[in-house]
DNA sequence: CGTGAGGTTGATCGCTTTCAACGGAGGTGG
DNA sequence: CCACCTCCGTTGAAAGCGATCAACCTCACG
């Protein structure tokens, strides 16, 4: 039983995309899951908005270890790269629906527009200041606390509705969490057991995630001691 | 005795950014050792370019855990936000300077020359290659990696010179790389001290590297079995 | 020559990983 | 319709890597 309409990510006002190339050729495209959009060292001549699913961006060192460095949703862009070829893997975590945008065509576009040129800046740098905030993660939290930010930044995009519990239908496996934050699969899941336990969340589904105390869940997203 | 001809980040034909502002109010700032040049939360109506010194940026969480998200040689822009404000700090590491550019001159700067958005945007998305490689390190690899994949990105923007080893000065400190990389000074030391032991570097100073073996530390930069 | 900051090295502790077993959900075929 | 299987998540026990605590060293500087 898939909450589908509480699922994160799931953002009918965000923010929209849109090159005024409506009259050109549009490429949509569609994917299943575990399909790869584009691999790194490929050549980089397109970048992807995200119109429906989730597209994960990764790198996998040569034995086999992944680092999942975004997860994108609707809204989202994919596949900017300074160089002529990617950087990172990109893959549907489940069926997904994406538009290809030609670099050649942004050229042109940032001719005609250039407001469009401040738009991407800003999306490109939010996503430098979520890596950012990643790096941060990673780097210097504790997983319980890493964990928690992870769900915090779910629970805060969903927190302008008015109950005071939130409902998070995370669409993402154990395992892929683990690769976002630098974890295993069993750490990831004694995290959510220790916070269900504290009773900042509740889990009646492993995918179902009801955030009871989101102050408490920020608190420990910076500092586990009560939690331990 | 420092060996300032050979620092790392010390490119001159690094690409030099220019707005075409050269006629207007232009901004220097000189910075002394560990001044502030901004702070997580003010106002982000600047960005920054570094023309000397170092300047890192970094985050810091409650109890004092840092992370250094970020080191910016001359060159290089910092101070990008998505966002009214900034999302880091900014400190400079040694004295240092920096030019000011004000964000109400970049859409203008925009309109006038369309190719600047492009540049921008490339100069953003680099940053963002980076961070994701920075990801990948902390999240993913063993102390040793993490050095031996730190000392490699110096390491290989000096190749081009003719002689087989490689010289560099590091004018960052062990307690720096830890905050990059995620670790204690003294697994830093350690790390260091592993690399020399098997010869892939030598260690004349403690921020003197000389990188005897390049495809050795590519190696090691993804698997340290070899050094064990 | 004393002092303090930065770096190295050793010993111990603790968090996360790894290995292993188990349980539930969903899908398939007899 | 149920047995079986596979995938995913959870839980336990043991091992390992890096953090912490502590001592010592070196060097620059007053």
């Amino acid at each position: 039983m898939f909450v589908q309409a509480a699922e994160i990510g799931r953002n009918p006002e965000k923010f929209q995309f849109n090159f005024g190339l409506h009259n050109k050729a549009l490429d949509f495209k569609s994917l299943d899951k575990h399909q790869i959009l584009f691999s790194e060292g490929d050549k980089a001549d397109s970048f992807y908005e995200i119109l429906d699913g989730i597209v994960c961006g990764y790198k996998i060192l040569i034995d086999g270890r992944r680092q999942i460095v975004s997860f994108n949703f609707p809204g989202d862009i994919i596949g900017l790269s300074s160089d002529e070829i990617y950087s990172i893997n990109a893959e549907a975590l489940k069926p997904s629906k994406v538009r290809r945008i030609r670099k050649r065509d942004l050229s042109s576009a940032l001719r005609e527009d250039p407001s469009l040129g401040v738009r991407l800046l800003k999306i490109t740098a939010k996503k430098l200041a979520h890596l950012q905030n990643q790096n941060v993660s990673i780097g210097r939290k504790t997983a319980l606390e890493r964990v928690a930010s992870f769900l915090l930044v779910f629970a805060k995009e969903k927190k302008s509705e008015t109950s005071e519990k939130i409902k998070l239908a995370l669409p993402i496996s154990r395992a892929e969490i683990g690769d976002h934050l630098g974890l295993s699969i069993e750490t990831v899941s004694r995290a959510f057991t220790k916070l269900k336990d504290h009773e900042v969340i509740d889990l009646p589904q492993s995918n179902l995630v009801i955030v009871n105390d989101i102050m408490l869940l920020e608190e420990l997203s910076e500092c586990d001691d009560s939690c331990k």
